[in-house]
DNA sequence: TTTATATATTTGTACATACAAATGTTGTAA
DNA sequence: TTACAACATTTGTATGTACAAATATATAAA
């Protein structure tokens, strides 16, 4: 019976992913910004000048989250975007990464590079390569919900 | 270069665990309770009737935080558990699981189990294996704090 | 004993997030 | 064109969480 096994695996899971988390929100609160906020920096440098609209954003998200607007007027307080109505949409809104924002990002990438080198630290790249391997096929299970 | 590959897994590390994260607060949520008073319910049925105390659940939670005193309080709202002065030492407290706690995780021993089983439903018996080696090497990474 | 230090928990406060309802805008059918 | 449904975002509200300071108790040193 395997019950104990995958009870344990779904622990690590999220011991693992605690971790990470952690990890990473300690290196990006000592820059002022939290992980989602940096999150939606990076996906907003990822366009390169275009706008992106907020569902565009929250699709992307790593982690999506109900509030991306109140994320968004913090990230336009510190002056790391700004928001516009979209013209052809009145209902959208343009978000786009100043220079600020992308200093910001530039100042972290080394620090998060060394972050996930030592969070990866005992692993050689195949053991990377089969755990995400591993790992897509969690994402990908589907959980009908009738069966709750 | 294996950079790249560093950062996917972080990030697939990081997705599966909100995943699983999400899933099982979402199950948590119907029965009234968040996942980490769960979590805390389960160590002290865990203890077999001997109390805990304040700093010995902190310990043993799957993720630690900082304010497990109003954690406490809800689940004593809820009738869940109960709380005393530790009388051998009055800093400590000692805290116990209620029959209603004991009973609300009876009532959700079976929907976590299914729960469980479908989030690894595509991994068998030895890539969950295979899974928990590599997640322990995640684990036992320590970063030193002079290198960020 | 008095004072100081360490330990265990609680509380104040600010911030983060979830969820649902509200707002404003667009598309569509009558 | 009006009325209504769909869409995109925002806002109100309640709750969750982090962090530091405060409280209370115990231990140790003078």
């Amino acid at each position: 019976m395997s019950k104990q096994l995958t009870k344990e695996t779904v622990i690590s899971l999220l011991r693992s992913g605690y971790k990470v988390n952690d990890e990473l929100s300690a290196l990006f609160k000592t820059h002022g910004i939290s992980l989602p906020q940096f999150n939606v920096l990076r996906i907003l440098r990822g366009r390169k000048g275009e706008a992106a609209n907020l569902s565009t954003i929250q699709e992307q998200m790593i982690h999506k989250m109900s509030n991306t607007t109140r994320l968004i007027d913090k990230l336009i307080e510190g002056g790391y975007v700004n928001r516009f109505v979209c013209e052809k949409n009145r209902r959208k809104i343009e978000i786009f990464i100043t220079k600020k924002g992308l200093e910001l990002l530039n100042s972290l990438d080394d620090k998060l590079e060394t972050k996930e080198q030592f969070l990866m630290n005992n692993l050689d790249n195949k053991e990377k390569e089969e755990l995400m391997r591993l790992l897509s096929k969690i994402q990908t299970s589907t959980i009908s919900e009738n069966k709750l």
